[in-house]
DNA sequence: GGTAAATATATTGTTGACAATAAATACAAT
DNA sequence: ATTGTATTTATTGTCAACAATATATTTACC
């Protein structure tokens, strides 16, 4: 079965227009650093780079400033975000309220068999920490599993791709760059089970109160690596 | 005052690219309903109807699509958005998570002068109310309004763009198509003014319950009013 | 008459060139 | 040396034409 989704998804890719593959493939030069904060990004130079005209690179551009990973300055130009911790906080925040709301949606939605594949999820993850012990990348991926599937299950497409979309690729810029691991997995594994537990309970309340907790607590660790990175 | 900031509108307006004076006019049609929803869009009709070329029509037609007011199809299309119940609520459901994490953080951050502005705006409202009486337009952008400073107070860009710039749109074309006057002004003033109470008093808590109150109370008028109109 | 294939038309995607503007550089004056 | 002013260069904004694709229409077949 993943061999069949990634053939399809090389076939999607193949097909798709040069702007969103130029979009794609500029984005991951965003999170992953390639592009470093803060420098221009140059029209000609980079469809030059792609081997397109500067129509498709334009819309590309104009797609990443949509989701914030690029600043654009009519007839000056654009650069790459600069993630800064008055950013990074708003994003928390933003995320805590949607996604607090996210969960309190899927409390009220999911159907019972989706919860027991939510289990099944946590379950993977805990086997995964257990066999890989420090190694924490894995989790850093998995914990976002965890949100996209919370957020699915709200049954909210505004929320979902606004979180999706946006917010976590913001959150992604930021673990690849400045500082990494930003929560034990074992910590987060438990607080994962506790909201699983309350959206199986269809405990709207509790569930949305867990899940601001559970984030604005990532929010507290993420904040101290920041001061400590900068000075 | 008013003449200065309107001379210094135009100059912008006249300043502005193609583009963007392109997406202000379109949006303005959509959201009045002079493009009907559903209505395909065709770029070089419009372009023909704006004296400019498809470049800058497509970037305004991108813009349309970031903020939800236009919905498009790779190699097929776009379309102007149809406000269905479902995402009528999801809007409303997302502003109500949002617009209550903006009160709590305003009773956060809101200098003290702020606080007083924000009275004088109700005051305003109330005297209109009065002298008006049943006329609610004004109530209507005047409710906006309200929740537009309390964004801003938020000081959360993140929201704050979120909120202004695509919820407030949609909600907007809601109120000018499908039906009017989503709640009675003289109801939604008092629950301002509950709600500047509890930013004043610095009560978080109290001011994210009340505006969530306030907004899921305003969707259950508005889908009273969406089912109402659909039979 | 209805359905499927073939053709024609309309519409979006892409390109390269030109125009307008901002940034960088060279020059002049003090 | 420094500041302010021309001049040049780099970069974005705009355009019109062409290519690729999807939609509409016609034609052929049953």
């Amino acid at each position: 079965m993943n061999t069949a989704i990634l053939a399809q998804s090389e076939k999607l890719l193949e097909s798709r227009t040069l702007a969103e593959q130029a979009y794609e493939s500029i984005k991951t030069d965003i999170i992953t650093g390639t592009l470093a904060q803060g420098s221009k990004i140059i029209e000609s130079a980079l469809a030059l780079k792609f081997g397109i005209s500067r129509g498709p690179l334009r819309e590309a551009i104009h797609r990443l400033e949509r989701i914030k990973l690029v600043v654009r300055v009519p007839r000056v130009g654009s650069r790459v975000v600069r993630l800064n911790q008055k950013l990074m906080e708003d994003i928390y925040t933003a995320r805590e309220s949607l996604e607090g709301m996210a969960a309190r949606l899927a409390a009220r939605h999911i159907p019972d068999k989706d919860i027991h594949s939510l289990h099944e999820l946590l379950d993977a993850h805990e086997e995964a920490i257990g066999r890989t012990d420090g190694k924490a990348y894995f989790q850093h991926e998995g914990d976002i599993d965890f949100h996209y599937r919370i957020a699915l299950a709200s049954q909210n497409q505004w929320i979902l791709e606004n979180l999706h979309g946006e917010l976590y690729q913001l959150i992604r810029m930021g673990r690849h760059q400045s500082g990494q691991t930003p929560e034990r997995p074992a910590t987060a594994l438990s607080q994962h089970r506790l909201i699983v537990a309350a959206i199986e309970q269809r405990d709207e309340e509790l569930a949305e109160l867990l899940m601001r907790r559970h984030i604005s607590g990532a929010w507290k660790i993420v904040k101290r690596i920041l001061e400590n990175n900068h000075d």
